[in-house]
DNA sequence: CGGCCAATAATGTCTATACATTATACCGGA
DNA sequence: TCCGGTATAATGTATAGACATTATTGGCCG
């Protein structure tokens, strides 16, 4: 039973050495035909794995040059956002969703985000609240294109709140979230139950498949009660 | 000139129909030979194909049953921090970094994370304003390990804030950040020139290099003046 | 001396083949 | 009917070679 395939262990080997540093940026990783000596097998065996190193980012190949080290340069973070009822299960409470309304309707002229998301059909409206417990957690306000997820019309959102129904139903491709810091105003706050002028996590987030818009939502959190928290692989290596 | 290799036009071809919808999860994956043949290429490079976007987790390859469209599960998205100098220059705005206190020495006792952050080192404690135009954007507070980053202590910081600096310097390879909501106090609040209780984006991160810690920084951004924004692939595909 | 062009060294792609591994399917016996 | 062992169909790994592509090097020629 052997332990690695031998390309994953010229892999991890030189994974390794970049992770710990030994082999800086800009540092000369030996030719295939070196490394094929060097381990005794085939040019494919080593080309798989420098490829492999290459799309993870870890290194830059250039013929007749060689491959070297690339620099640290995607300062990207993978950002966990997982359902909240799950996240809230985790916690040790229990989560509940209260709708509190729903609406279709076409998308209001001079609001080209609104038409652009409905495409050529109609928008899907909702605002509901999640508790963790039986305090609010979030306020939710969204749309979704009815052109784009036509099944939604039929979903039964008393048992998934509207975007685990969405993670579940539709792959997304693409999304542009913006989060910031807001003072929470007198109606929100009598919704939140928190006190007006408190400090609250917003949550914008507008979703796409291909080209296609799916939703958009805002998502504003009760600033005591919630953290976003992202644990984070910079590359799909070997870190637990 | 081939506009692209064989096995990425396979990738790509079932790509778009799983990023399209056209395959949804679970729909059943041509195995190799029936591919060979509709391609008119070896295994080899089928397999190439269809290797590829198994790690890109678009489809899962099983023995004996073939291959089937993965369902979406990964529900993480790449947040792009970038360099606070870098977002603000593309503001239009200058930036400017004021080093407010700096100063060596060891771990708290009592404080574990201090300590194993610290390692067997001294630690270096940081305290600065991020500046747009004239006004202050965030304050940042930050602890970084001498023992991991030992040329940390020679930096230029007059040059480099050091978030910029230590993202150039030292390559890392998993980080936590957590994104909170909080109101100002009133020391804070006229460091920031704003005023108390206003909401503040609060964004805490730790970061790794293999399993050594490198730094851990706090960042308070002035709620009015700053957003997140994150422009996301969820898979490194073909979506602009 | 400067600019162009050919040789070269590296990666990129692809083939045909071989054997290993593994989950499933099938079949026979209790 | 259930249980277990074996055959099989699929992927996983690896080889050796061929040709393509491309950036650099160095030399030739004006």
């Amino acid at each position: 039973m052997t332990a690695l395939a031998l390309h994953e262990r010229i892999r991890t080997d030189f994974e390794g050495r970049i992770l710990s540093g030994a082999l800086q940026p800009g540092a000369r990783i030996p030719v295939e035909h070196e490394l094929m000596q060097l381990y005794g097998c085939s040019r494919m065996t080593v080309s798989k794995a420098l490829s492999a190193l290459s799309s993870a980012g870890l290194i830059e190949r250039n013929k007749r040059a060689g491959s070297v080290v690339a620099r640290p340069k995607v300062h990207s973070m993978i950002l966990d956002v997982p359902d909240l009822p799950v996240e809230v299960a985790a916690r040790g409470q229990a989560y509940r969703f209260q709708l509190l309304s729903r609406k279709v309707r076409p998308p209001v002229r001079g609001r080209p985000d609104e038409i652009a998301l409905a495409g050529a059909g109609q928008l899907l409206e909702l605002r509901g609240l999640h508790f963790a417990d039986t305090l609010p957690l979030a306020l939710e306000d969204r749309l979704v294109s009815l052109a784009a997820v036509p099944q939604m019309g039929d979903a039964d959102l008393a048992v998934d709140p509207p975007g685990s129904w969405l993670l579940r139903a539709v792959p997304w491709t693409e999304a542009e979230t913006k989060i910031a810091a807001v003072n929470c105003d007198a109606k929100t706050a009598r919704l939140l139950q928190i006190t007006p002028g408190a400090a609250c996590l917003s949550v914008d987030r507008s979703t796409w498949r291909a080209h296609e818009r799916i939703t958009s939502v805002r998502q504003l959190f009760v600033g005591i009660a919630y953290d976003l928290v992202a644990r984070i692989g910079h590359y799909g290596g070997s870190v637990p």
